[in-house]
DNA sequence: ATGAATCGGGG
DNA sequence: GTGTACGATTCAT
């Protein structure tokens, strides 16, 4: 039978008949489908003497307990040139690595007969790789031959595939997304889960096993057993493809699992009946529940996001509010314990939970089509994509480039290599330091796509750099001793040059599609996939852990991008502007007289006329007021911060706010009120005299002492800390007085007067009145630094604010 | 001063 | 079934 669905997920499974990958989707009509299909992982050997290496790895094989399907002679390129190679296919995914080990002994640098130089591709994915190879992106329709099976899984339809077709088409079947939530509770130092709470599409319940009045929507269990196995129950009835949580992978699944094991129940969420695993990542472990998405919003906000959010602060508090207009229902984490222990406003919170689903649900409804097209684009699926850094993205973009190219993949660098990277330094981008104080009437011009236009326009790549054919005429870069070849295309410029073009043909597409049509919001997805992976490379160039590491190709990008933002100041202030500001691929202009649009729309078209290739300069908008902070002003040197504000008053703050929970709520207060009296009101003694009273408050102890909490957790057991923190203290202390006290504990302290370092005057909250506060602590470690963010730029200084 | 250790995000 | 963050803050030397 013939089969058509969108792809979600694959995995795949070594049973007795033998190593199937599975791919799981769903059908236009509805249904959810499961095909296996029959693949066999491989990598690839460079010999130097290829007949002796056969016979050397057939050999080594002979004595080790392990097969191999075939070692077969074909041709790849290696740094674009044709070689010759073997091709080792193996049985099991593991064996690739495996036997990689076994015949690496060969290599003439290790003490063997030198009939190989190195082997490739050896650790790279057996799933990812099968994606390379079929041509199939994650998010794309198949069509599928094959013929009907029979499983246990939960599935409408199971398929061996006999044949895979990967088809044009851009739409997005409707999937079944449901967000989840859970509240938990210390009870005699262990965490318990109390509540949790479930958001669809017309679908919302919260379960609890605390007693109380609840609105209907409300289920109340007996105990966190039943709640536990109601969890599951509510996942397998409402059979979600998609699931969505906010810090899921650090938190919700990993407590969920916790207290299953600890109360015996099966965690079983999957399609295919399995218990819910955790695949290892380098910083995290994710969820992953086969056949099942579980997207943790959390990993792409953090990840991709968060350079183009003006908050820094990814709670999902602020990034609700900036995302959506909504927040979350204020409860602090003090008042909370406080409800569970004494069983009051026990409805609130189930209010709260569900808020925090439907938040979640919502940003999913926003961040889905987004990481669909990033799917797309980089070949690779959901799950894995939605958890990549801008490196990896990059990296696997390339990877299926390569693969597509016939070019062998290079190796990842050894940890040794990676520290030694580390040790190098280039220069970065130009800076011109901002000049300080509001300055009104500003034009901001972008060169984003600078780095991906230069790479493509000089031909930056690791195997063109220094080419035998082009040392007299090369692409030079001024100031380094690099040339990068002029006859043969490189690899990267070749696949960037895609990228742009590609980019180029949907930006002419939007322009005559219908704004509020679905088309319209695929394709502007699509766009911003693009962009961002080729303002990407660039970075990727340069980081340690590359596969196409190159310190060269990045030193040549920042040199070549400060050659053209300082020819670029250099004009405009020979066109009368004033350059108030610029970083790196950004322009901050203001005009001595005649108006700021009329000068720079002529501008722009004089500047972009005289580029050459595909650089250009673009408009990123016009704001009626702004200040600058220069990046020396303020301790954390490395990002761009400033604030501006638009006709329509609406505000673009960067890199200013600072305050996360390790600061107290009365700092965040005084942020927050800064900004707004500098840049709404443009009264800069309203705010002096505002944190002028704050100052004076916490003198008088004019105060509540809960704004004055600091909320730090305890990552580790408590007697492992080689640096004693005022976390770390104050949970000594909560311990001395025969509390227990837990890694993953949130400790709440506050910062009393006395002798010593801030730790040693660290006190738990319960056992702090507001007289024994530390008044200066509090004024010169959280008010006024949070405040001098902003005022130091306006010329404010820590005197004018205490007298 | 400078470097090492630690934290966030979730509850 | 691979593995890269990074900027701010405080302690320790």
């Amino acid at each position: 039978m013939k089969i058509r669905f969108f792809l979600l997920d694959i995995d795949y499974i070594t049973e007795k008949k033998g190593l199937k990958i599975r791919l799981w989707g769903k059908t236009a009509d509805g249904k959810n489908v499961v095909v296996f299909v029959q693949s066999n992982p491989y990598f690839f050997v460079f010999p130097k003497d290829i007949k002796k290496a056969q016979k050397d790895i057939e050999e080594i094989l002979k004595g080790k307990n392990i097969s191999v399907k075939g070692i077969e002679k074909i041709e790849k390129k290696l740094n674009g040139e044709l070689k010759e190679f073997l091709k080792i296919t193996c049985f099991l995914p593991q064996h690739t690595q495996k036997i990689r080990d076994f015949i690496k002994v060969l290599e003439k640098n290790r003490g063997g007969t030198g009939s190989i130089i190195e082997e490739y591709e050896y650790s790279i994915n057996f799933y990812r790789r099968f994606l390379m190879d079929k041509r199939i992106d994650g998010n794309c329709w198949l069509e599928i031959e094959g013929e009907k099976l029979n499983t246990n899984y939960k599935v409408d339809l199971a398929l061996n595939a006999k044949k895979i077709k990967v088809l044009e088409d851009i739409s997005i079947p409707e999937l079944k997304i449901l967000a989840f939530d859970i509240e938990t509770s210390e009870i005699a130092g262990e965490k318990q889960i109390v509540m949790a709470s479930f958001y669809g599409k017309a679908f919302k319940k919260v379960i609890t096993d605390q007693k109380s009045d609840y609105p209907d929507w409300v289920e109340v269990v007996k105990d966190e057993k039943e709640l536990l196995q109601k969890i599951v129950k509510t996942f397998n009835e409402y059979l979600p493809d998609i699931i969505v949580t906010y810090y899921g992978d650090s938190f919700d699944f990993q407590v969920l699992m916790d207290r299953c094991q600890s109360n015996k129940v099966k965690l079983i969420v999957s399609r295919d009946k399995t218990e819910t695993k955790f695949t290892r990542r380098a910083r995290i472990s994710s969820a992953r529940l086969n056949g099942i998405v579980h997207l943790d919003i959390f990993n792409f906000i953090s990840n991709i996001l968060s350079p183009s959010l003006q908050t820094e602060v990814l709670s999902l508090d602020a990034v609700s509010s900036e995302l959506l207009g909504d927040k979350k229902i204020e409860v602090d984490y003090q008042e909370m314990l406080e409800a569970w222990r004494k069983g009051k406003n026990l409805s609130k919170l189930a209010e709260y939970c569900l808020k925090d689903a439907e938040l979640t649900y919502r940003l999913a409804e926003i961040l889905l089509p987004q990481n669909f097209e990033i799917t797309k684009t980089v070949g690779q699926i959901l799950f894995d994509v939605s958890r990549m850094t801008y490196g990896q993205l990059v990296e696997w973009y390339l990877s299926r480039k390569a693969s597509e190219k016939n070019e062998i993949i290079p190796n990842q660098p050894k940890y040794e290599q990676v520290l030694k990277r580390r040790k190098i330094t280039y220069i970065g981008g130009f800076v011109k330091e901002p000049l300080p104080g509001i300055h009104e009437k500003i034009a901001i011009l972008d060169f984003r796509s600078l780095y991906p236009s230069l790479i493509v326009s000089f031909n930056i790549s690791p195997e063109t750099l220094n080419c035998d054919c082009c040392e007299e005429n090369g692409h030079k870069v001024a100031g380094l001793n690099y040339w990068f070849c002029q006859r043969k295309e490189g690899f990267i410029p070749s696949v960037i040059k895609e990228l742009i073009e590609k980019r180029s043909q949907i930006k002419k597409k939007l322009k005559e599609t219908e704004k509020t049509s679905l088309e319209y919001k695929v394709l502007y997805n699509r766009q911003y996939a693009l962009k961002i992976i080729a303002n990407a490379t660039y970075g990727y160039f340069g980081f340690a852990g590359s596969k196409w590491y190159s310190k060269e190709c990045a030193e040549s990008c920042s040199a070549l991008g400060r050659y053209w933002i300082k020819k670029t100041i250099e004009e405009a202030e020979n066109k009368g502007f004033e350059v108030i500001y610029a970083d790196t691929d950004s322009l901050f202009l203001k005009t001595k007289d005649g108006d700021i649009k009329q000068a720079t729309e002529a501008f722009l078209d004089y500047i972009n006329e005289k580029f050459p290739g595909m650089l250009e300069l673009d408009l990123q908008g016009y704001y009626e007021t702004g200040i600058f902070i220069p990046r020396g002003a303020a301790p954390g040197t490395a990002k761009k911060r400033y604030a501006l504000i638009d006709k329509k008053g609406e505000l673009l703050i960067r890199g200013l706010e600072t305050v996360r929970r390790d600061w107290c709520n009365l700092a965040k207060e005084v942020q927050r009120k800064v900004l707004e009296f500098v840049l709404r009101d443009k009264d800069i003694e309203m705010a002096k005299q505002y944190v002028k009273e704050v100052v004076e408050n916490i003198k008088q102890k004019q105060i509540l002492l809960k704004d004055l909490i600091i909320y730090e957790e305890l990552t580790k057991p408590i007697e492992t800390y080689k640096q004693i923190g005022p976390h770390v203290m104050a949970a000594k202390k909560l311990r001395e007085r025969g509390m227990e006290v837990g890694e993953g504990m949130l400790i709440m302290f506050i910062i009393t007067k006395g002798q010593g370092s801030i730790s040693q005057r660290a006190e738990p909250v319960e056992f702090v009145s507001l007289k024994e506060i530390d008044s200066d602590y509090y004024i010169y470690h959280q008010i006024l630094p949070a405040a001098l963010r902003v005022l130091q730029v306006l010329g404010v200084s820590e005197k004018d604010l205490v007298s």
